[in-house]
DNA sequence: ATATATACATAGAAATCTTATGTATATAAA
DNA sequence: TTTATATACATAAGATTTCTATGTATATAT
């Protein structure tokens, strides 16, 4: 456990910067997966990454939590090897909604790399 | 008054996915322009965005005073058509660091494009 | 005159994420 | 066989950032 916190705190970059695109991120890893599941989620994110972003548990469960509230997704339980899993899935607006997030993204970084010269202005 | 916040409230794009991104930006500038003042800032990343980052006063002035405490940014005030300005430039620090947050920067554009498909995974 | 633009500043509220903590089972390593 | 690690969920308290609202003051355009 503790070994585990260290080579944590040493892996991870600054995350500050993915603040706000959580739901987003969520959100796409959904619509291309019929359904995942919280820890499955976290370990895609961490593989897509390579290693790079750690989603933390505090913040991917409550931003599903919202995410379900808000009735962009829809969840099923099941038990495997003895642990619960919770499904999370898309609902129809989040199906809407997902596409909207992505636009959003898209002119961010847009907009992002306008603001630090990381791309010719064309 | 009114009606400018009300353009203001239409105008202004989700700027959630700006978060944590101001210190960059701000810096970025700076290594640009040999000096600016808070309100040049403000119009400077209002026409790079043509209007879709709309920079509040109550985000820029708290960062920028934030970065003079680290030790980023120096200032020098003068007087301009009777209202006073204050012009921040980087400290040989803030030249060191804002190589650092550009870095971070692409990295982390990098990985948001990876975990949304807005790129080939080539 | 009035509104808008310029120019700074700060306090309180909202939102997000981190850290810390808790529960519980399965498996690999010492 | 004990210990650590991996799997799987959850939440509360704190830190940080940004937004909203408010304040002061001058210059300029309508």
């Amino acid at each position: 456990m503790y070994i585990c916190n260290y080579v944590y705190l040493y892996m991870a970059i600054n995350n500050e910067l993915f603040k706000g695109t959580l739901q987003t991120i969520i959100l796409n890893l959904l619509s291309e997966n019929e359904r995942m599941y919280g820890y499955e989620i976290t370990q895609k994110v961490k593989s897509i990454t390579q290693g790079e972003l750690l989603l933390k548990d505090g913040a991917l469960y409550p931003s599903l939590h919202k995410l379900e509230a808000e009735g962009l997704l829809e969840t099923s339980t099941q038990i495997v090897d003895n642990r619960l899993r919770k499904y999370y899935s898309l609902s129809q607006d989040g199906e809407k909604e997902v596409v909207n997030k992505l636009q959003e993204a898209r002119d961010f970084i847009q907009n992002l790399q306008l603001l630090l010269n990381l791309k010719p202005t064309i």
